[in-house]
DNA sequence: GATGCTATTGAGTGTGCGACCAATAAGCAA
DNA sequence: TTGCTTATTGGTCGCACACTCAATAGCATC
């Protein structure tokens, strides 16, 4: 017995070391939750001691926001992609809103009631939510104002119309934890008819079969996205032109 | 030193001992937040014993299901009333929306989300938001029933309006731990908005100063209302009429 | 092949949690 | 007043957590 299962350490470099202990945390982050971002948990799962964990986030809840941060970040870019190659505004809207009531996505709607819950407690990790709420506005301004620029949407205020239907994505996502059959089809359609009515959008415009046009529907952000994503993070990390982050940020980006 | 702050056993009828630490508990997890639910935390607040807690509530998990449900059964008698008999059904309409965007609403936001991120991990405590969210429902369709009949509002669909406009209500609220300044007055409006559109309402009906009539906006659920609200969930604790409760409304109800 | 840097380990500290249980005493009934 | 029921105590156990730090061993460099 006791035949230990692993003898042989292996080093890795501190920058590739630290992406590994990040993507694994928010890999335990979406599937599992915030509390299970451990160092005994992250460090299990790498098959390392929870002290080397600890070297790398000298504090626990820099772990816990980076998690965060990387792990709706990479959603975020698979849901309502910063580059939109492929088809119109509506159709990356359209997209979105199919996406959105997909199974797979109550994975991300528990983890923002996860966050935004936590966050009660975690300075650290409000700053990151905070972030990524005004990242999910910009995002999806964005693609409203390209839309409106193009003639696809009306609405005089982008903003505005972004953040009513990212409200009523948050209430929609807010039950991911109950169950939800029976919810009237008004219910299940609120966030279409609000943009709808914000985007000044005939009824039926953003239904997903048709509307997508040839945008695929896939939905996987892989681990090269979650690192590219974690990269990102290490720029927008500070605030406004510091070279010292706000914590999570720091944890993700230096090195 | 050490002048033991207790010297005295005070020995209570269970009933009163139950009541007293459910309500503590409440009060706990509205103020301080579900976790904070614990043996040791309740009992201190009592000046009792762990071990006392334990006595009462075998699971603490149970203890956790009864402290949200009273909790937030409460604040739900507060906001939207199951009698009302000094107003019609738009005003008290109205000043639900009224004090939904007080600061005073954002501990119930906070309960809310705090609940729904915690029911991942707790069945019992599960079955009491799904039991909670219920409860909100009806409340708000037999309000809009109520004034569907006086011919103040218009819709065929009562229930789905009354959980469209929750919905909205949880987008809102699901920022309760963020900074929410700089909304725009088009979000700040969306429950209300919601409402008109879903029950045909001229834009401003529902708005807050004179839409409320003489109805008073204190909004402050006594611990007597609490208390009657435990006794509420006894009578509404099983699945129908069974003696045995769910856990939870075991534990708040029987004796 | 030897050397130095440092990534990584192993062991330990202290805290807070739920759960358990025998001993104790409060207060009601005889 | 006496006795009995049981509400309440006090103490303990095991677990999981973050955090600390000296010792160790990869691995690049010379």
């Amino acid at each position: 017995m006791s035949s230990s299962v692993q003898r042989k350490r292996i080093r890795k470099s501190p920058e590739a070391r630290r992406a590994e202990i990040v993507a694994t945390a928010a890999r335990v982050a979406l599937t599992e939750g915030l509390e299970c971002v451990t160092l005994r948990r992250v460090a299990e799962e790498l098959a390392v001691r929870p002290g080397l964990i600890s070297h790398y986030f000298p504090s626990a809840e820099d772990l816990v926001a980076a998690a965060f941060a990387v792990a709706a970040l990479g959603e975020l870019d698979a849901l309502l992609p910063a580059e939109r190659p492929d088809g119109t505004p509506a159709q990356y809207l359209a997209r979105y809103f199919a996406l959105s009531s997909g199974a797979a996505y109550d994975d991300i709607s528990r983890l923002w009631i996860n966050a935004r819950h936590l966050s009660r407690y975690r300075p650290v990790l409000r700053d990151v939510v905070t972030r990524m709420e005004l990242a999910s506005d910009d995002r999806l301004e964005t693609l409203i104002l390209d839309g409106v620029a193009r003639g696809e949407f009306r609405t005089d205020d982008a903003r505005s119309a972004a953040i009513q239907i990212l409200v009523v994505l948050d209430g929609l996502g807010a039950h991911a934890n109950s169950d939800r059959t029976d919810r009237p089809p008004a219910v299940t359609r609120l966030a279409l008819s609000t943009a709808e009515r914000a985007l000044d959008l005939p009824h039926g415009t953003l239904d997903a079969p048709g509307a997508t046009g040839t945008l695929p529907l896939a939905f996987s952000p892989t681990e090269a996205a979650e690192a590219a994503v974690a990269s990102e993070m290490a720029g927008a990390a500070g605030t406004p032109g510091a070279a010292e982050g706000t914590g999570a940020g720091e944890a993700v980006g230096d090195a």
